[in-house]
DNA sequence: AAAAATACATGACAATTGTCATATCCAGTA
DNA sequence: TACTGGATATGACAATTGTCATGTATTTTT
């Protein structure tokens, strides 16, 4: 059977590379990647494609959570596992909304393996007492965050443009309604696709249409 | 290491019985007894007091639910899993409520020895989609009137075919998941669109969320 | 004033999408 | 048996979509 390729994302190299040993003395495991930056997990996980990513949750420039995210954006099935210390709950369920198959413990590095081995096979993991605490933490009924376009540098026109896809017109449509040309529409979706790591315009409004309502 | 000593509850000896052959085929388990109903459960626990508990969640007498109930009162860190069929979600919350260490879908069967592992090491373990379910059940507030696509004469196919346009998938994937062909998945994709009324996937995209949440 | 950034546009191009006519296979039925 | 309808496939075709390289003003920054 083919080694199950994995990707590591930590801002700490230390932890990364105790990772990489840990996980690569499993015999049906390799590393095939290592990143320290939410950016770098979404433009590996592009390019390497790997089986699983495990991944810390809160790091420099942008955190695990909308790392998580834009991956998941284009890669529905994507099985990602996060990495944290104990503390933060605030993160377990957005992490869940988010669709992400485990939230492991820092502390527990001894039961990574089997952990990996589990999310590999299908099954969603989740450390020690993170699970205990979802019923209390739903409980406290928050108020969903818009979809915040400034995050992904999105543009006021730009966000006109996602507005309208997402009523859907075309471009030609968007492009009379906005005064623009029906070329530059398509560019600035284009770009927006980009920024938001989506294929085409109806995932785009999917995607807003989730977040915003 | 001693072999870790399971306790097997189903309604179903057949089920039980397969179960053993697939857990005792690892070198670390062993089970210990089988029972086939919820007051077993509660007696048998008490009796030997086995490492993880895999259990049924409907049964006859007193369902999985309550006997873990039970257990767990005596035994607070008792390992219990509940095995399920997809379809009772509704036990879902409850159980993680109750603070049970695992959920698991028979269908699953074949990663099972490795999410008991993971169990065993003190990991919670949820099997596929389960997890998936929980953001949602938790904030109850649904119920709106689905989309009646009877309504509209769609099919059953052309339903799936919805759903999988309203995930972002393309035709292509699309055609892949349902066995289909691309040219098929269009076909459909084309009456679909003409019965409601819709000019390309985005809008239709767009219909169907907003009218099932 | 020169350089850089911003906003918009264009054209070429490939891929995807949606439509349509037509064909096959199969099951039910008149 | 022959007829009919449904499910699936195919190929041709045009329109739409998304990407990219490039271009031209207009502003902003230095």
């Amino acid at each position: 059977m083919e080694k199950k390729r994995i990707l590591l994302v930590d801002d700490d190299e230390l932890i990364t590379m105790s990772l990489e040993m840990i996980i690569s003395a499993e015999e049906d495991f390799e590393v095939i990647g290592k990143g320290c930056s939410g950016k770098e997990a979404v433009s590996l996980y592009d390019e390497l494609s790997p089986d699983l990513l495990l991944m810390d949750i809160r790091m420099a420039d942008m955190n695990g959570l909308e790392a998580a995210e834009a991956i998941l954006n284009s890669h529905r099935d994507a099985t990602i596992l996060f990495l944290t210390t104990f503390s933060d709950d605030e993160y377990i369920v957005k992490a869940l909304k988010l669709g992400v198959k485990g939230y492991l413990l820092k502390q527990d590095y001894k039961s990574l393996p089997v952990a990996l081995h589990a999310a590999i096979n299908g099954q969603s993991v989740f450390g020690g007492a993170v699970i205990d605490k979802i019923p209390t933490l739903m409980s406290q009924t928050k108020e969903e965050e818009e979809f915040d376009y400034h995050k992904y540098d999105i543009s006021e026109k730009e966000y006109e443009v996602i507005q309208l896809v997402s009523e859907g017109l075309s471009n030609k449509e968007i492009a009379q309604k906005l005064f623009l040309s029906e070329g530059t529409v398509r560019n600035y979706l284009s770009m927006i696709l980009e920024k938001l790591n989506l294929r085409d315009r109806t995932q785009l409004a999917i995607f807003y249409l989730k977040h915003n309502n």
